[in-house]
DNA sequence: TAAGATT
């Protein structure tokens, strides 16, 4: 049934309806066969097969435009999937003319712990409308990462969205004051789009305007190695239980464990580290200290090399302290390592 | 030699 692309589309990647994207087109269909074919449905306002402007030749793929939502809905329903001599054409909705995708989508970082989808979307919504909302969690703790993704529906409001909440306080926090700039990776398209699936498409694709098309095929940048994560009890030396030991510590050095409530983690910046340690390594030097949820050293991804710090995230303020207190000023290959609660 | 992260 339509329905789900109905649900799809409402969502915002085309907001009337009415225009449609046809592909798998035969060779030898004609212009008025194809026009003859959707006005059966409904209205039809326009009707196009793009074709190669010197040799008329079929590209494969056409757009109808419909008067009526409803009859879209209806083609899409009853021509999706029609045999069409020897090929089995697709019906979907399409981009509306002019849709941008450059330039719309937003990167937001310095977000809480626990920063969720709708408190990202109350945020932002102020400035337009939102196509998606996403919280980068961490995947065993399924906490925010502190990192998030905002995408509009057009550049202007995405625009005034980073103009009037970049350096903005996040909602419900008292010091994450988040920043907020273009993304620097182009978001695909929409699940189910036709451009993902599309396997004969041109170079350049005028009516949509769009970067998704050119070099759909090409390679994605490779991401770098993730810190492993897994739940880690080993000890080192004499530390067999290293929150007994940093609750200990604590004492002695009379800080408040009060914040030990386990919900958000305790980040503790490291310099130091050198441009070649990953975060295995830095995995094994703090180890020892408590139950590190979250290990990640920053990368120059254009050198190739690490920018000499990271940041480890205990599940305890206590542990984090112990943390600090034990490796601040250790020699680690031919440096001295500086290392604090992350301010 | 000092505070990030890019679905």
């Amino acid at each position: 049934m339509g329905d789900d692309d109905t649900d799809q589309n409402a969502t915002g990647f085309n907001a009337n309806m009415t225009n449609l994207i046809i592909n798998y087109l035969p060779q030898s269909l004609t212009d008025d066969e194809f026009f003859q074919l959707f006005a059966s449905v409904g209205d039809v306002t326009s009707a196009r097969i793009i074709r190669d402007k010197k040799t008329s030749y079929s590209f494969g793929y056409g757009f109808v435009n419909y008067g009526n939502p409803n009859d879209a809905a209806q083609a899409i329903e009853q021509l999706n999937g029609q045999l069409l001599q020897s090929k089995t054409i697709k019906v979907a909705y399409s981009q509306p003319s002019g849709f941008q995708t450059k330039n719309i989508n937003l990167y937001v970082s310095g977000l809480p712990a626990d920063a969720s989808e709708e408190r990202l979307q109350d945020h932002f919504s102020p400035f337009g409308t939102i196509t998606q909302c996403r919280v980068i969690r961490d995947k065993n703790t399924g906490l925010c990462q502190g990192f998030g993704f905002v995408l509009f529906a057009n550049r202007d409001e995405a625009g005034e969205a980073i103009k009037g909440l970049d350096g903005s306080l996040f909602p419900g926090t008292l010091t994450n004051n988040i920043s907020v700039k273009f993304a620097k990776t182009e978001q695909k398209g929409p699940p189910n789009s036709y451009l993902n699936k599309a396997s004969h498409m041109p170079y350049s694709f005028n009516t949509l305007g769009s970067s998704m098309v050119g070099r759909g095929g090409g390679p994605m940048r490779g991401h770098s190695f993730r810190g492993r994560f897994s739940p880690m009890t080993s000890a080192r030396g004499t530390f067999s239980n290293p929150t007994t030991a940093a609750e200990g510590m604590c004492q002695n050095l009379n800080q408040s464990v009060s914040g030990d409530n386990g919900s958000n983690g305790t980040i503790v910046f490291v310099y130091g580290i050198g441009p070649h340690t990953n975060e295995d390594q830095l995995w094994d030097l703090f180890k020892s200290f408590g139950n590190i949820m979250r290990i990640n050293v920053i990368w120059d991804h254009n050198k190739g090399l690490g920018k000499g710090y990271g940041f480890v995230t205990y599940s305890t303020h206590t542990e984090a302290l112990f943390a600090v207190h034990s490796m601040k000023n250790v020699s680690f290959q031919g440096r001295q390592l500086q290392v604090s609660i992350k301010t």
